[in-house]
DNA sequence: CTACGATCGGAATCGTGGTTCCGCTTCAGG
DNA sequence: CCTGAAGCGGAACCACGATTCCGATCGTAG
């Protein structure tokens, strides 16, 4: 039968709990070159198992999706909530946002999935988008109160275009150049005008 | 057998004519409601017609986007000749800009074939791709040269910040005030940077 | 070392959607 | 009005990818 959840709900075999890993392994790979439409087949040749094994371990390719998601998701957060308390709040929002872009960018899937988690930021996927974007708002929020950002904007704004450039250094191969310059124009909107009428 | 081209070789049948224009409008239709994964059959029964019907007219799935997509390239391609010689070059600039979001958040599949265009200039659909980006470069020049749009990005950066607002714009319903909003901070990082370090 | 359940691998099953086929219907020229 | 060809509808066919099944193996408690 298919697991209930994803979670072991007792210790699994030696060996089970190897594969568990050659897994995730091989579906992070493949994903992030692949996208969100590599098939279960690949992923279990990568990880060389049979596609059973997977389903074994995750009841469909979505919670195994999910599963990356989450991890990555929960990388970034971390990233964020340390960067929080940063001498300089400007760097710390731009950086991220950087960083972001850098990683959907490298990996398919991130980019849609953040779409989705700015918008919808209730469903965002089990919550952790929800508190990536809550982790992120802090550093806008810091880099406002520090000036470095804009205050007529806010979280909604910050995300859609974040996400819509992550989309697009997603969908086309940028490379580094017409990425930094696509980053420069993004964030040069976002500073506060400098003689704006307001 | 499926025709060789999509062009009529030869003058169609009076009913033949008649149901190409239907299904001309029931797959712009619904390519704009459920993006290039919707179903064939789908747009057979919303132009009223077999599935046989569409292939007689269009050899592919493919062709058939195709010969949509290139009929709106060509209507923006058009607007931006026009506007070409407008008297506010800033204005005509960003002004087309705002209209292809507005497209893009309207119909599905735009934002993905844009996407395509600015990148991969060459393979850009049919050569549609390349006429509405070499036009819109017209209106970038015009609009850097009036002062409206900061000069050191190309058509390359501009594409790239297009598109990816494209795709945000398509992939998460935008209200009219997000999108405002994000145009605005889009827009302003394009300005020319008032008090330029550098 | 054994037995037994946890795991495996990967073939079989299902569903979906594009494309083809073909008997039937509808034009349009004579 | 007649007839051959153009065109039609939609069932049949195919390819592909997710998910399920089950006989063969493997790990581990006793």
């Amino acid at each position: 039968m298919t697991p209930e959840t994803d979670e072991p709900r007792q210790p699994l075999r030696a060996d089970a709990r190897r594969n568990r890993a050659k897994v995730l392994d091989a579906a992070e790979a493949a994903l992030a070159e692949h996208g969100i439409s590599v098939p279960m087949e690949e992923i279990a040749q990568r990880a060389g198992v049979g596609v059973g094994t997977i389903y074994r371990q995750f009841a469909t390719k979505e919670r195994l999706v999910e599963a990356i998601v989450v991890t990555r998701y929960e990388r970034l957060a971390d990233e964020a909530d340390a960067l929080a308390s940063a001498d300089d709040a400007g760097v710390a929002f731009f950086g991220q946002f950087s960083r972001m872009v850098e990683e959907a960018a490298v990996k398919k899937t991130f980019a849609d999935t953040l779409a989705v988690a700015g918008v919808d930021i209730k469903a965002a996927t089990s919550g952790v988008g929800q508190r990536l974007v809550r982790s992120f708002e802090k550093l806008l929020t810091n880099a406002q109160v520090a000036g470095a950002v804009r205050g007529d904007v806010g979280i909604p704004e910050v995300m859609a275009v974040l996400a819509g450039t992550c989309l697009a250094a997603e969908h086309a191969a940028w490379d580094k150049h017409l990425q930094a310059q696509a980053l420069t124009i993004v964030f040069d909107g976002l500073r506060p005008p400098p003689t704006r009428r307001q």
